[in-house]
DNA sequence: GTATTATCTAAGTCT
DNA sequence: TAGATAATAC
């Protein structure tokens, strides 16, 4: 295949300088993974054996495209063998082949943040702090930042500038968590996801024949997306390409947009001071967008002071203007979004997966799911609760985690006491104490518990030993019982599956397919490993090693493939999409309240609006609610300044003609009546009904019928007045209903 | 020890 | 509004 001719002199340069460092400079939608995917293939067709190739990405799902394209240049048993993936799950499989180095087990849990947070919750509980001062999430991200700029706790303790500023912001202590929560971590034979890159820094700084060892292996280092790397990030490649300097970094810098990640910018301006002759490459044409897009897009990014000079450009055709559009509140900012989905669908022959809802913070997508529930346009759903967020899937895994490595900590408080097998707060406050004061894990006390002395009764005694037996009886397995047969096993003698299976609820039912869901993942999984491998058992380790690292994009099924994408703009990074919406273009929403007070990220939100901008092939629209929900409370907005920014040349604002029924006390119309929210991104959401409870406002009652009430039983209307009822329920007793909201079935 | 109810508070973006 | 936690009753 004849590769090289299908790109532009620019392109074709970046690809060809295989030897030493590179830098492209790479513009929106100007074929940035075009001339990764054949730069790689032509170094394997040059004779570079894959395995020392090391391609870094910002999503797995872009590793495994890429690696996909590439198979079908160099075939796929030379593809197969390039790392290739996300900083954190390649460092996360080298941590592991090397985890006694650092003093961890091969099998370390990985915490996400929800168990980080816990587990700092629990230690400020422990050290009597106030947790309206210590906020968790907050001391989280401090931690976190340190981590991400390598400060360790030795190093914070001496830096007189951090404990001055937390002594400022009245949290004296905060060194202190910080130095417990690496201790429990360790402890519970768990990093958290900054640990991971932190901790390959020191194996590779402490290590010097692992150094070496990886320098040898990786000998063509390329990074994606390097305007988004953070220090430590940046200095784990830095080392790693150290010995040959083939290193190739792609990115934008008008992309940047993950700084409050730690994300350096400096990076990428500074790549020419790091690597002197490094040849630099800028890939300006745009074969994505129209004219117009391109322009507008241009036309904000321009207003941003720090950044690297060029010019994109495209010969596409002139297209649309953007239009914006305004709307009374979010939930009439969805029906316009929806309606312009149904009119450009019908006129255009269009799909559902040609269409895009993008918006600043998650908590926007719901107006927009209703409304496109409501006129049965199926969609998706990125982010936000994700199928590994789920409490009844993260409760089956804390099992799994737990039978891998018993220390978890945080697993093990979650399932305890779930299904409720009457061990309580006393027990555990007991147990969590000894811990603590003995220096051994909670898992070790437990596994003792008859010599713990702790006190307990003979009941819960043999409970908590019969649970330390069921766990011991997982972990003896793990290394040998093929994975499928063992996350079965475990979901039924934990008591999980039984648990679900009683809640005939609607949630409950979804939470048990959810279950099965997961458990069929763990099946396919398995067949997939014996296919590639046939000599090995695939056991649970092998499904659970990134699970953590995991997101909704790496989990997409066909079924997934017609539907209308709703996701932020973070998450939109490296995607196209033919027609893009951004929703909620408001002050104080986007750009958000908290950008307002420094320049740098006030251009970071103006990067984010560029990123918004650019994914969209053939039109654009904006849009935005002078009212909208927050807390639920309706909170007054104006019009994003980032509208007025855009040159006038290339908008076009809209006023849609309002929908036939503008009733007012719309109130109950627009709001109520959802019903429980479907499996959001799941699987099953493919049929949606529009209405499937009907509410009883329509139904022909009057005084003296007799109804049945979902909660309440059978009943007679006793009296009927402006769409309330009273009833008199056989087993309730009298209760006032509004039609409009009960669910009755008429009986007579 | 467990289930139910009342109260609080959060929503900024992600691996 | 909804999920998390604290208070209360059983």
């Amino acid at each position: 295949m004849d590769y090289l001719s299908e790109l532009n002199p620019a392109q074709r340069q970046a690809v060809e300088a295989t030897e030493g460092p590179v830098m492209v400079i790479a513009g929106a939608g100007s074929g940035k993974t075009r001339v990764l995917t054949y730069r790689i293939a032509h170094l394997i067709n040059k004779g570079v054996d894959a395995f020392n190739i090391l391609a870094l990405t910002f999503t797995n799902k872009a590793a495994n495209e890429m690696k996909e394209r590439i198979a079908q240049i160099v075939g796929p048993s030379e593809a197969r063998n390039i790392w290739m993936g996300t900083f954190h799950s390649i460092f996360a499989r080298i941590l592991r082949q090397e985890a006694e180095r650092i003093g961890f087990p091969r099998d370390f849990t990985i915490y996400d943040t929800q168990d980080s947070k816990n587990l700092i919750k629990t230690i400020i509980k422990e050290y009597g702090l106030d947790d309206k001062i210590y906020k968790p999430g907050l001391v989280l991200s401090r931690i976190s930042a340190a981590k991400n700029n390598l400060i360790s706790v030795e190093d914070y303790k001496k830096s007189v500038n951090l404990i001055a500023e937390d002594r400022q912001s009245a949290k004296p202590k905060l060194v202190d968590i910080y130095d417990t929560y690496q201790r429990r971590l360790m402890k519970s034979s768990a990093m958290d996801f900054d640990d991971l890159l932190f901790k390959t820094n020191i194996l590779l700084a402490k290590n010097p024949d692992i150094l070496v060892k990886y320098q040898h292996q990786f000998k063509y280092i390329l990074v994606d997306e390097y305007q988004d790397t953070n220090f430590s990030q940046y200095l784990i490649v830095k080392q790693l390409a150290a010995a040959y300097q083939n290193i190739c970094v792609v990115g934008d810098d008008a992309q940047s947009i993950y700084a409050f990640r730690g994300a350096n910018i400096q990076n990428i301006l500074n790549f020419k001071k790091d690597y002197p002759d490094a040849k630099i490459f800028k890939l300006e044409q745009n074969y994505r967008s129209t004219k117009n897009i391109v322009n507008a897009a241009n036309s904000i990014i321009e207003l941003n002071k720090e950044q690297i000079k060029k010019e994109v450009w495209t010969d596409n055709e002139e297209g649309n203007k953007i239009e914006i559009y305004k709307a009374s509140s979010d939930n009439e900012e969805g029906k316009i979004i929806a309606n312009i989905i149904l009119e450009q669908k019908l006129s255009k022959q269009l799909h559902n997966y040609d269409f895009a809802v993008l918006y600043r913070t998650n908590s926007q997508s719901r107006a927009i799911e209703e409304t496109l529930r409501k006129k049965n346009i199926p969609y998706k759903i990125y982010g936000g609760t994700s199928f590994y967020q789920r409490k009844e899937i993260k409760d089956l895994l804390a099992y799994y985690r737990l039978a891998i490595n018993p220390n978890d900590e945080e697993s093990l408080k979650r399932v305890i006491n779930y299904p409720a097998r009457g061990i309580g707060k006393t027990t555990l406050d007991k147990i969590s104490v000894a811990a603590v004061n003995s220096g051994k894990s909670m898992w070790e006390i437990i596994a003792n518990i008859r010599n713990a002395g702790l006190g307990l009764n003979n009941g819960t005694l043999n409970k908590v030993s019969a649970f330390a037996d069921m766990i011991k009886s997982f972990n003896v397995q793990v290394a040998t019982t093929e994975a499928y047969e063992l996350g079965n096993q475990i979901a039924s003698t934990s008591g999980i599956l039984k648990e679900l299976y009683a809640d005939k609820t609607p949630e409950g039912i979804s939470r048990y397919e959810n279950v099965q869901e997961l458990l069929n993942g763990l099946k396919e999984f398995s067949e997939t490993q014996k296919k590639i491998d046939p000599e090995k058992t695939p056991v649970l380790p092998d499904f659970m090693q990134d699970v953590a690292l995991l997101t909704d994009q790496d989990n997409e099924t066909d079924e997934d493939r017609d539907k209308v994408t709703l996701m932020t703009i973070h998450a939109s990074k490296g995607l196209e999409f033919p027609y893009v919406f951004i929703a909620g273009m408001e002050e104080n929403l986007f750009p958000s309240q908290m950008a307002l007070h420094s320049r740098a990220d006030l251009e970071e939100e103006r990067r984010l609006f560029y990123v918004a901008v650019t994914r969209a092939k053939k039109q654009c629209y904006l849009s935005y609610a002078t009212q909208r929900f927050k807390w639920g409370q309706q909170i007054y907005c104006e019009p994003s300044r980032f509208i007025d920014e855009l040159n006038p040349l290339y908008i076009e604002h809209k006023y849609p003609v309002n929908r036939a029924k503008q009733t007012l006390g719309k109130e109950s119309e627009t709001r109520k009546s959802t019903p429980i929210t479907p499996p959001k991104n799941l699987k099953k959401v493919s049929e949606i009904k529009s209405n499937p409870q009907e509410s009883a406002f329509n139904l022909p009652i009057s005084v003296g019928s007799l109804v049945e009430h979902q909660k309440f039983g059978v009943g007679e209307v006793l009296e009927l007045e402006n769409g309330k009822a009273s009833i008199n329920f056989k087993n309730a007793g009298k209760k006032q209903l509004l039609l409009k909201y009960a669910k009755l079935k008429l009986i007579s």
